[in-house]
This record gives C-alpha cells, sequence and structure tokens, in this order.
DNA sequence: GGGTAATCGAGACGGTACGTCTCGTCTTCCT
DNA sequence: AGGAAGACGAGACGTACCGTCTCGATTACCC
C-alpha cells in the first residue's frame, strides 16, 4: 500500500508550490506597501521573478489571484469557548473577532469585499466559502444558547445578519473603532436582542 | 449697475449644463446596461457625444464623475412620520429604506460604495456627506422614542450602526432580500433591543 | 483661395508626423544593427519614445509598419536614360538597379520580400505597390525599342519577367554578385532574347 | 553474428519513428490547411499527440523541424529525356518543373525559400543541398547542346541564372500562372537567348 | 531478470513580444 | 473663448510561442 499516496498526482510537472506562495505573498505586500492599485500582475511577476505566463496558468484572472492570495488570511477564525451564558459567549467571540479584525486580516477582508463588489460571481464563492463560516459560528454559539432555554431561534438567519452586519459595517467604513468596549457593548445590546425573539 | 447680478459669474463661455446632466446619465445607464467595469470615460464620452476633455473640465477624476452622478440617486431619504412608537416608527423608516434600495438606489449605492473602498479619501467624503444623512434619521428616530420616555440612549453611536449595519450588510451581500418582512422583523428586533438599553 | 488645401483636414489632433518618421527609421536602423528579428513594434517605441498606443494607432500591425518603413527605400528607382538602342537602354538601367540593389535598397527588398512570403494579403500588396513600379520600367523600355523597330513584344509580360526573374534570384539567394559585369552581360543576352520574339 | 546489424543502436529507448514521420505530415498539413504562420512547435505537438519535449529531441529548432518536414518533398526533379534538339529539352524540362511547382511542391519550395531569408546559414544549405540539384540539370541540358554545337557556353553560371530565375520569381510572387503553354513561352526565348551567346 | 539509459506524455517554467485597453493630458480646428 | 475630435505617454491587461526543465512511466538493450 505504498503508491497510493503518490498515485493521485496528476502527470506533467509539478506547480513550484513555493512560486504559488510567493506570488500571494507578494500580492499581500503589495497591499501593504502600495495600496490596493499597486497590486498588478506585473507587479507580482517583477518581485517574486516568476514569470506572468506562470501567474496566468494558477490564476485565470488578476482577480483570482487576489481573492486566492487573500482569502487564507481572510479566514482566521476565533475559538468558541463555552462560556455557560449567551452574553459570555457573544463577548468572546466578538472580542477574538475584533481583535483579528483590528489586524492584517481586516484591511484582508476588505480587500476581498472590494473585490466581491465588483465581481458578482465572485461575491458568490466569497460569500459560500468564506463568510459562511464566521455565520456558522454564531449560528452555533445561538444554537448552544438555545440548547439551553436562553432564547428561541427564528427559523432563518435573521439574528446572524443583526450580529455580523453592525461587524462588517464598521470595519468597511471605519467610523468607529472595534476596540474591547465596544465589543463588550454590541455583545450586551444581541444579548437582550437575541432573548427578546419570539417563535415565528 | 448692469453687470452686478451676473458679476459672480466667471469669464469666459459657461458650462453647458445639460452636458452635465447627460454624462451623469450615461454613468448610471452604463452601470444598468453593462455593469460596474462599462463605466468608463471613454465610455461616457462617447454615448453622450461630449469630448472627454469636457467631461475632464468638469470632473477632475473619474472617480470624481462616478460619485457626482450617483449621489443625487443616492440620496433619495425617506419621509420620518411620527407613528407615535419607536417600532411604529422604526417600522416605516425600514419599509420605506428597503423599498429605495430595491430599486435603482441600491445598486447606485452599491457603486458608491465600490468607490469609496478603493479610495481612502472619497470614503471619507462619502461618509460625511451622503451615508450621515440616513444615520442622521436614525439618530432623530431614536431621539424622539428617548424623548418619549420608550429608552436610554447610550453616549455614541452605537444604536445607530446596530440598525444600519444589518441593512448595509443585505444590501452589499445579496444574500436575502430586503422585504417587507424582514423591515418589520429587524424593527421588531431592534425595538427590543433599543429598550433594553440601560444608560452607559 | 487660401483656404482649400488645409480644408480637407481631419478634425482632432493631427498625428505628430516626425514620429511616423522617426518610428519608420527605427524600424530601418534596427534591422541594420541587430537584424530581422529584432525589429519589434516595443523596441520601436522604446527607441523613439513613442508609446506603443502611438504606433499601432497609425500602423494596424506590426507588419504594417515594417512594410511601411521599408517601402520608401525599397522604392528607388533609376532614371531611365534613352540610349538610342535596346542593348543600352537594358545596360543603363540594369547597373543602376545592381547599384542599387548592392546597398540598403537590396537589403530591404530582401526583408520586403520574406514578409510578402509569409503573409499573402501583404504579398498582393507588394505587388502591387512596388514590385510593379520596376516592372513598368521595363515594360517602358521594351515599348520604346519595340516603337524603334528593334523587336516585337508579346501580349503578355513575359518579357518583363524574363528579365526582371534573374535579378530577384539573384539578389535573394546571394548566390552570385550584381556587378557592373554581370549587368552587362545580362543586358546582351536580354537584348537577343527581346529581338528574337516573334508576334503571338 | 546477429547482432552486428543492429550493433550500432545506441543505448536507451530508440525514437518511435511513427513520431518522426507524423510530425514531419503535421507541419505540412498545418501549412496547407492554415499557412505558414500556423506551423508551430506547439500545434505540431498538440496535433500528432507528440510532446514538445520529443519534438526538441529531434529537431534542434523550430527551422530545423521545418526544413526537415519540407526537404524530402521539394525535391522532386523531373527526368531529363533527350529530345535531340536545345529547345525539345528545355521545354520538357520546363513543363515537368512547372508541373510539379503547380502541385505540393511549390508551395513546400516557398517554405523553404522563406525560412532560408531568414536564416543565413540555412539559406547556404538551401542552396548547396537543394537549389543546386535543380541547376545541376540545366546545365547539363546545356553542356548537351553545347557538345551538340548548338550554342557556346559562358564560363560561369550567367545561364543558368536566367533560365532558373524567372521559373523563381513566378513561383515565390505567384504573378502569372505555371501552366504548359508559359513552359513553352520560355523555352523557346531561352533557346534563342542561349544560342546567342558568343564565348567570352 | 535486473540494471542502465534513453525514450515517452504532460505540463510548468522564464522570456519576450504581441495587440488591446483605459487613464488623464495635450493639440488641432471649428464655431 | 468653448467644444469635438482625437493623438499622446504611461502602463496593465491577457495571450501566444519559443525552447528548457521536471515529473513519473515506459521501453529497449545489456549483463
Amino acid at each position: 500500500m505504498l503508491g497510493y499516496i503518490a498515485s493521485k498526482m496528476p502527470p506533467g510537472r509539478p506547480f513550484n508550490s513555493a512560486h504559488t506562495a510567493a506570488a500571494r505573498t507578494a500580492a499581500i505586500d503589495l497591499l501593504e506597501e502600495q495600496g490596493y492599485a499597486a497590486i498588478t500582475m506585473e507587479a507580482v511577476a517583477e518581485r517574486t521573478g516568476i514569470s506572468k505566463q506562470a501567474l496566468y496558468r494558477r490564476w485565470k484572472h488578476k482577480r483570482h489571484l487576489v481573492v486566492d492570495a487573500f482569502a487564507e488570511k481572510a479566514d482566521l477564525l476565533p475559538d468558541l469557548p463555552d462560556t455557560g451564558t449567551l452574553q459570555g459567549d457573544l463577548q468572546a467571540f466578538l472580542r477574538a473577532t475584533f481583535s483579528m479584525l483590528r489586524g492584517t486580516c481586516g484591511m484582508t477582508n476588505r480587500v476581498l469585499f472590494t473585490e466581491a463588489l465588483q465581481d458578482p460571481e465572485f461575491l458568490l464563492e466569497f460569500r459560500e466559502r468564506h463568510l459562511i463560516r464566521r455565520r456558522r459560528q454564531v449560528s452555533a454559539l445561538l444554537q448552544r444558547a438555545a440548547d439551553r432555554g436562553e432564547c428561541d431561534l427564528p427559523a432563518d438567519d435573521t439574528l446572524v445578519d443583526l450580529v455580523l452586519g453592525p461587524v462588517w459595517y464598521r470595519l468597511l467604513l471605519q467610523n468607529a473603532p472595534l476596540d474591547e468596549a465596544t465589543a463588550d457593548k454590541f455583545a450586551k445590546y444581541f444579548c437582550h436582542l437575541v432573548c427578546s425573539v419570539e417563535p415565528t
């Protein structure tokens, strides 16, 4: 049973995975150093020494590279410690989330969002592959509270929108900080809100 | 004393205001017909018969034209009838808002948001000139409820973020409809949320 | 009666004719310095400081530029002094032609021929715009002799092919020099040949 | 003593000779179907199912493949029946030659010529390996006439150039057909020409 | 039958040029 | 003067083909 690991290897010379990583890194670095408009296939190629053709072999379009480069970083998710109460859970989740969004992850998510708004196809993918994971965390958190009898859950995902909407709103508009105090305040408000839900 | 009425008029031939309007319309039409990427100075020039130079005389950059073109349409705001209760007010506001966002105004706002995410300078302007007007409506609504004694208000704008965040979240991600049922549900939830606020 | 020369000028900024000339020159220089493969739109652009777009505005494809650049040089034609005899005329024509083909004009013609062999469309143009001029010279020369009663002319252009064929053959294959002695020899032979023609 | 025929066989897996033939055929087919520019290593590889590497193992460069593919077909030479007179010989030779050049052989020779014009090294080879054979035929033909006393021969190959020049001229430029009538006319003219030659 | 040496298909790789596009500016003539 | 027409420099886009290299798998001879 030795060969069966390698048996799935496709024919032909494999991608140089160092290149794949280098290109992703370059895209991220370009954003941080010179801003969104500096993310350019040409620049990535020059900076990494990878030929343009090699880039286009991996990623069909510029957008694909950008998305892929930032996807990884965007997907950092907090742990979901069970604090025993909904408010405790929410507070822990929001504190951790805000903390990440204050760092590179925040910028990264803004980039992905920017791309998503310009490409309907990617918007779908962005929702289904990335955003959904955070939504599921919130769902799980609420479900746990419902199981404890702390609240009822509506049939749809409305509550999740209510929790995450303000987070994205602040992240994208940068109109107010995403600090711990805000996390705690949001947690408290959501807790009241959620607990007031009646079955539909 | 002939000249003093026109004395503020700049020297030289004045702009043809029909052109200004035509360019704005063309930008909007291009978006609707072929999508965001089709909004091009070149395309606007061709479609309107206005020379590129004339466009650049009015708007310094492409973004300026886009912003200007969509600003008008984006700023439609609902009336704020006083229904006597916070939930009634919220429901009326959200129903009206959702109704507008389902139309051209929604798409328009998505475009402006897209531009804002790509241009920090414009983001500021977008927030201070456009978004703030809707925020003020929500503030006014909440203030009215506070005056009635229905709720307390925190020192900052947190509540406004909580109300508008989910709206923008849905508008931008298009993950769920902005229909009347949702408006009502949102209104109910917010009402509970807001009324649970304690002074800070 | 002032404006009628310029009255046909098209609207808009006119081409910078210095650029047009510079590009043509650059193409020729590149050939001479580094060979045919060095004639590159990119290289022409860099060397002249003209943007690629400006080049493509004038010449639809690279081939068009090449053709145009070399057409001028390729089209140098000898005078046709009337020496009074066919052999004298032929000798003068061939000496002058060989002389030119030994210089830049020869290389230029080889380049154009190379292009023509690779592009049927251009072959046609090459024949009708360039080659035909030299053919007409030979025709004129022969016609003059016929008018003098030195020879008859066949209905078609066979004789022209017989005169110019060997010239091109030597130019392209470079199997033998195009010197004065050869010119004289060719002239003598052709004279005999032509004078032996009987009406068809 | 079985092995001594194969004893020169190099170690390792031998070339698949079917592939060698297939590639040659593909090159020819590509020319016929889509023209000269379509002859591409990539296209040959795809069309034959042979990997590019396998092609480059056989032929060092694209030109080598092209030349090799077309060389075979280009070398068809007519028989040289002795008709007893120079004109008869010339006529037979030209008729046969034209006949071949009207077919694949003509196209093939145009391709080789095209390559030769782009590669001085190959030009030499083309002349010495291919063109020379036809030149020798003409030489032989003239020698025969000289032996018969029909004409004198100059010291150099001028006469051969005069005979073959127009043929190539017409083949390459495709300005006039290579039909039997032309062959006959050429033969008659050449005969007069050749017979007028005086020793130099 | 195992070792050696070359082939094979598949396909990634760097390089280089292609021809296109949009941006924002500049230059011409016309009204 | 304004305005249309459109050339201009800059520079990214995505594609094509070149000739090379890297995989694992497959023949062939030889010992």
